[in-house]
DNA sequence: GATGAATGAGGTTTCATTCAT
DNA sequence: GATGAATGAAACCTCATTCAT
């Protein structure tokens, strides 16, 4: 309602357009004129509210991180009295949800990740941090993007105390293998397009199958 | 010796170099005039060999898949007296080590996948197909392309009637989620670059641990 | 105090601004942004109150011209009594602390004084006249640009006749090397920066050694 | 006649036509497909030869000043066996030329003097340095760009010594005092356009008496 | 076969200027 | 009066692709 609520809406919208924008044809190849268009509004309105195209794209990540921060957090308070084993469950249900319904997000995300490693390095042949230094969202990023990963570990660790977890793995292994099919799944899901199977296997039963295979996991040392 | 292998040694140093561009840069990123110098020859050299960027892009996954197809025949031949088990293990073991050595492949044949079934969709906004029409080998590779997944299948239902292989689940479900796991390692491996560990996991170990995974699911329903 | 005058001192504050701005990343380069940020305002407001960039410019040459022209009349009536050369250094005396106190005046006359030529001659590829046509501050210019040279040259008219400035030469020619020097002067001095010296020389020294070659030149034919 | 010719042949082509559209409008304002146009080429192809606009620039400024010493370099050679004041007018009366033939020339070699002074500060706020740092000309330019003065001051010092130029002030000073009068003469006929005089005084006529005080100047302790 | 040279068709970004509140 | 928001019209620069030699 105050003003910054107003630009806070417009921003909104801007996402909520370059997103699709971005979805549909991959950043790369994404005209920052689609998602002026996309957004009802001009180009150069896009650049008042977002001063670069990668700058966008942070910001993008950022609306993605916060979001799965958010239920990530919710997952865990409700299942306060619960096992460890069933709260990293509600987390894997959560993320494998998340991800699904916002491809785009996983696939920022790992942008984001894959970025934050290379600039770790020593590898500035990429003209990448140019735009990247100036960027709010992609320093506002650096203080919120560990937490998924220290949530999930620290509810493994907790089924470990609690015995309903296995404790013949480093909690990290399990947290990374599990990511790894949620990761896998959305990759091959997305071949499949608007179909509801791949190769004769129907998405559902399979995503079901995977998920009673991260739980097998946690539960037997394999 | 012939002229067309002169020929062909000539396509072999563009690609060679095409692929390490792609991979340094990905695909979108990467120029065309940075695979002439990294083959040592000119930019319009590299259009005399092949047509257009997107096409030589297809000529990589005519290669890969090639390889691919290759490795597993010679796997699939050496197993003949294993039990079926057997033989899909060590076809995982060789995608595993081929998607690794060649991280680049694996992307190109999923970009190439995707761009089946947007083809096959109604999907023609994107232009994609303006210039892969006319790609040699994008035709090509419609002969080749189904070859991996029959002959994981394939090997996955003889080890179920020889009952080295649980029967409980549809071979193409074991498939895809082998691949799918190999794939989510293959992601998260890359967001380590050079490194050997990621969040305190060693990735052989972990690589290991995938690998004692899918073979679980192999023997054991889940 | 009245409104006329609440006005008047907001356009005092801008131009206080624009002259900054203007100064420290010339005409071209600067923006209108800037000239609001420096003034506190908005750059709306900047429109409010000047009706385009180029008219601000013209404002700020109305401005100088205004004050060198009240300097001159000063100078004039304090060496009424004075002998004719007297009167003239002082006029140079002026115009060189005038041009080195606010170079950026120099600068913007004579920019003015080039549009002016242009548009006495043919040369309308320049779209400068479109926004300047409309321009309140270049249409009251015409009125007074004319004034310094024409206090000039009555004053070494006089010094001819009082005998005090040699006769040999054209007042106009005499006036006009004057000004080159001190031109000259100042756009070496300006690359100096900050420095007070310029390949070696002290610029005071400099500038006294100038000031004591115009009054030579005065006095005796050349 | 070679290849290096004809690819040196075109860059002078394009330099010429650059020279004629930054003369016409001013580097700010001068576009780049302007620049092809008037060399009868594409804006892309001005790209080819020079790879931004201020390496274009900045070639310029480097022809310029290699055509000055160059003409600086005859004369000094012509006038050995003169005296040192003769010299000194000699290369006087050269830059008088050189700056009136090539007026575009004296104002990029004083914008890149001004770019030297601001870079050797640590005033970094103008970004202008991004696109220098990589432009062949600039670090090119470093070599020579001191040579004039040296040229000038030690012609001075030899007519202080063989006594043809009085010895009273710094050899410096003399110097700048005498580019300064040039200077100034140039920015006023400037405003001339096309035209041969200047209220009222003809320009061949005042700058024969600036010439004269140069040499007076020299001659005479002031 | 090979390549230096040329370019058309965009892509991101900037900014003076205008509106709506 | 004041200003946040919006935009049209460039400007610089890039690159896949083609051509002439």
């Amino acid at each position: 309602m105050a003003k910054t609520s107003r630009r806070s809406n417009k921003e909104q919208t801007i996402l909520d357009a370059a997103e699709r924008v971005f979805h549909r044809h991959g950043f790369a190849n994404a005209k920052m004129e689609w998602v002026g268009e996309e957004a009802g509004i001009s180009k150069a309105s896009v650049y008042f509210y977002f001063e670069s195209k990668e700058n966008l794209y942070m910001a993008i990540v950022y609306r993605a991180l916060s979001l799965l921060n958010d239920l990530m957090y919710a997952s865990i308070q409700q299942n306060k009295q619960e096992s460890g084993l069933n709260s990293v469950l509600a987390l894997m249900n959560t993320y494998f949800d998340f991800s699904q319904r916002y491809p785009l997000y996983t696939e920022a995300m790992l942008d984001y990740t894959a970025l934050i490693r290379s600039t770790a390095s020593g590898n500035n042949e990429d003209k990448l941090s140019e735009a990247l230094k100036t960027s709010v969202y992609f320093m506002r990023l650096k203080d919120i993007h560990n937490i998924p990963v220290s949530i999930v570990v620290q509810e493994i660790k907790r089924g470990m105390e609690d015995a309903s977890i296995h404790g013949k793995r480093q909690p990290e292994m399990l947290y990374l293998s599990a990511w790894a099919m949620v990761l896998g799944y959305l990759k091959l899901t997305n071949l499949a397009g608007r179909r509801h199977s791949l190769h004769t296997v129907q998405l559902d039963e399979w995503k079901e199958y995977l998920i009673n295979l991260i739980k097998y996991t946690l539960i037997n040392p394999v």
